[in-house]
DNA sequence: CTGAAAGCGCTTACAG
DNA sequence: CTGAAAGCGCTTACAG
């Protein structure tokens, strides 16, 4: 390789590069760049001070083999959650990114095909040691997730969980975001609400579903099966919206997105929104902003999430034994104009 | 370190471990799970086979280390184009992961805070030597693109390219594109039309400028200045559209998310779309089709861009002395409904 | 306070 | 076709 000719630098600097040119041992400047004990003030200074002068970088990569750690954290996302427009996930993904930066590591994110999740195809970055554990960031198909499972390799489920398994997971509170976001509804005057989701595609909708459910069973009002709607197969694509009959005054939709194609379907069949019919959604993302009019919607913390997720997998990766159970991030009402006041 | 107690494998296997099992050196081991030559196809076989029994995972430290190659690509975006709606360059760095994977590489992404942007902040994965090259995504402030020259380092600009310096970049060909928008604009009976962007926030703004000037030279229509409006300042934050007093009879916007906004304040102030005004935007990401009418917009080919983009980052890596220059990609119009006829 | 020795798990010449 | 030796650039005991 000729990388001499163009930036004369033939060969990368090492410790012991350092170490000569001071007339000192690889161990001391070792311990020096590493603020360890043994080695005096004075030569500490020195030593940096040299590090700095001559550019030199430490080769990660021969600190992590001698400790027998990456400092890398896989992040897997099912590819059905990143489609066209979706970007709820990247979004996090990004969070996660950053955090793991604050914390000395690097994320490395993998697109899992649908292919590959049916097949048990695990992804490279494990074969190849890369990543010292995974973020499993959104439901992942339950063969996978035990295949996972079965590596040993530290896991933490982030926005979803699952009972069957014993895994540490992150989720935000759907439950109660939901209880308090139909409680809101009937704080306005809404008596009858419907749901729009599939329940049994993923647990946050199921979980979001029984939090509407609760405000319902304490309000006293009616859980009327017309009103509950899907939106989506088992596998989570979008199916069409079928509208009843009769509407009621106000639907919780399981996210925004949906929420934002409930307003559209309702225009359509000559509804207004929130005149006729208010509708809330869920995840605060592009969608509650983009649609007409604004969503009030329940705002994700995807921060305290992922600084949660972070912590505990790399609390993980130091000890194996460590657990941390299911933590629930809770979030907070955004109040916008989607929601219309019933006498 | 108690892991034995939680999976009952108290080390991970090495090449040594294979060795030892089947009587051979690990060499051998090495050639044989490598397809290297110097191995008899029988004891390839039976040590490929014994891998797979063991359940082996190569230590991708140890042979990166061997060869003084980490396999990982920094992508390095600007926080500013990650805001909270913006996904366009996070949908992109999805697309860059998944090829990077297919080419054995994995990709570090980071999110280069505003801060670290000013103060010529180097990212720690560099001084980590975590990652091999650089992908920038994203025009970033011409003082630090700068310092990472500098450092020798593999760099591709994706996205954006910078005249002043000497650096290869995949970008989508703008001018071309938006010559192509203003085109079937004229086409559909236009004669006057504006343009909205800050032509000296970024490149691609400016050549797309340019290509909207070069359609109405060419047909012999005039760049009236009140036609050319402003959407953001020179540091890309964006700023209130004031439309002219008298309006043209369509806009070529920079980008669907200004189309949008542009439709937003065209509404408000009582004209419809595309009634009294049509509107083309670029890049086809999701405000093209939250936007009501959906937009018709140029389609960015991010898979090809990222392509491109990976293949000519590894060769850098691979030989520094290798330039490909600044490559153009073509986009696709994809017609929606925003567009007029316009007797 | 300082350093010689050993080792992390591979691969690359080179010798047989 | 097979393997002994050396080395990649660090860090971790351990000895002085």
């Amino acid at each position: 390789m000729i990388r001499g000719l163009v930036f004369l630098k033939s060969r990368e600097i090492t410790m012991r590069d350092l170490a000569e040119k001071l007339g000192v041992s690889t161990v001391t400047v070792s311990k020096a760049l590493n603020d360890k004990e043994g080695v005096s003030d004075e030569l500490k200074i020195k030593i940096k001070q040299m590090a700095d002068d001559m550019g030199y970088r430490i080769n990660n990569l021969a600190k992590s083999m001698k400790e027998g750690r990456s400092y890398n954290i896989g992040v897997i996302i099912p590819q059905r959650f990143t489609g066209e427009v979706q970007s709820f996930y990247l979004r996090f993904y990004q969070e996660i990114s950053t955090v793991l930066d604050q914390f000395q590591y690097s994320g490395i994110l993998h697109i899992l095909s649908e292919e590959d999740e049916v097949h048990d195809v695990l992804p490279r970055i494990y074969y190849e040691k890369k990543v010292d554990g995974f973020i499993l960031l959104g439901q992942i198909y339950k063969n996978y997730v035990e295949d996972m499972i079965q590596t040993g390799i530290p896991i933490i489920f982030l926005d979803f969980y699952d009972n069957h398994t014993d895994i540490d997971s992150v989720v935000m509170d759907n439950f109660y975001g939901a209880y308090e976001l139909t409680n809101h509804l009937v704080d306005q005057g809404h008596q009858e609400i419907g749901f729009i989701g599939n329940i049994f595609s993923t647990s946050s909708i199921q979980d979001r579903y029984l939090g509407y459910y609760k405000s319902l069973l304490e309000n006293r009002l009616q859980l009327n099966p017309d009103y509950i709607i899907h939106d989506r197969d088992d596998r989570g694509t979008f199916i069409d919206i079928h509208l009843p009959e009769k509407l009621p005054s106000a639907f919780v939709c399981n996210c925004d997105q949906v929420a934002f194609r409930l307003i559209s379907q309702l225009r359509k069949s000559g509804y207004t929104v929130p005149g006729d019919v208010s509708v809330v959604g869920f995840d605060n993302d592009i969608y509650s902003t983009v649609a007409d009019p604004q969503l009030t919607t329940l705002e994700v913390d995807m921060h305290e999430m992922s600084k949660v997720a972070v912590k505990s997998i790399i609390a993980k990766v130091q000890n194996h034994t460590v657990s941390v159970g299911r933590v629930q991030i809770k979030g907070r009402i955004v109040y916008r104009d989607s929601v219309h006041l019933r006498g």
